[in-house]
DNA sequence: ATAATAGGCAACTAAATGGTTGCATGTCAA
DNA sequence: TTGACATGCAACCATTTAGTTGCCTATTAT
C-alpha cells in the first residue's frame, strides 16, 4: 500500500498512468514521446510503478510494452478513501461547530 | 491535487490522518503520544497537512487543535481514481489478451 | 510572580529522490 | 552480417525530505 502511495505522489507517474489509461500496452519510447525528461528518467518512473504493480509490462522482441494495472488504485479507493468518507458529514458538522465556538 | 498525493505518500502523515479519523480535534501533544518521533517533527508533518488542506487548526488557548478535512481526500477518489475504475474491465481483458497471446 | 505547560522557530544532518550522462546488450531489417 | 533501433545498467549529481537538537515565546495554574 505504501508503494503504491509514493508511486502516486509523482506527478510525471501520474501523468504516466494517465497515457496508459488513454492508450494501453505502449512501449517505452511511445511512453517517452513529448516529455521533458531522458528516456532513463522515464525508465525509473515506469519501474516505480511496475514495483508498485500499478503497471505490468509484456516484452514482445526488442519492445517492452507497458500495461496499466488500475488494481491497486482501486483498492485505494476501497481500502483507504471510503474510510473517510463514512462520517465525513459529522466530520464537517463538528467542525463548524468548533469553529462557531470559537467566539464564545 | 499534487500537494495532497504528496502530503499522503507519507505513512507517519497517513497514520496522523487515521488518528485524527479516531478522534477528531487532538492537540499537537496528543497526537505525538506513542510515536516514535519528536514533537517538532510531528510539527512538520502537521504542516504539510494543513498546506494540502487535509487538516484545519484551530488555537484555543496555548493548545492548537487539529481537525480532520476529509474533502481533498474525496476529491481524490472523484477526480482520480473513478477515473480508473472506468475502463478497469476493458483494462484488464485487454492484458489477459495480450498474456494469452505472448505464446504465439 | 513564577513555574510548568503547549507550542514555534531555525539550523543542521542523513538519506531518499529525480534527474543526468555514458556505455552495453539484444533484436530486427537490409 | 552489419547497422539501426529499443531497451538495460551503473555511476554520478543536485535537491528535497524526514528527522534531529537547541532555544524561544505564549499561556495557564499555583
Amino acid at each position: 500500500m505504501d508503494e503504491v502511495f509514493k508511486a502516486l505522489a509523482d506527478a510525471s507517474r501520474r501523468s504516466l498512468l494517465d497515457r496508459l489509461h488513454a492508450r494501453n500496452g505502449q512501449t517505452l519510447n511511445e511512453l517517452c514521446d513529448g516529455l521533458a525528461m531522458t528516456r532513463q528518467a522515464v525508465t525509473k518512473h515506469l519501474g516505480i510503478l511496475e514495483a508498485a504493480n500499478l503497471v505490468t509490462t509484456l516484452r514482445h522482441g526488442r519492445e517492452k510494452l507497458h500495461y496499466l494495472n488500475p488494481v491497486p488504485i482501486h483498492q485505494i479507493g476501497e481500502r483507504w478513501i471510503k474510510k473517510f468518507e463514512r462520517g465525513k458529514l459529522a466530520a464537517l458538522s463538528e467542525l463548524k461547530r468548533q469553529l462557531e465556538k470559537r467566539d464564545e
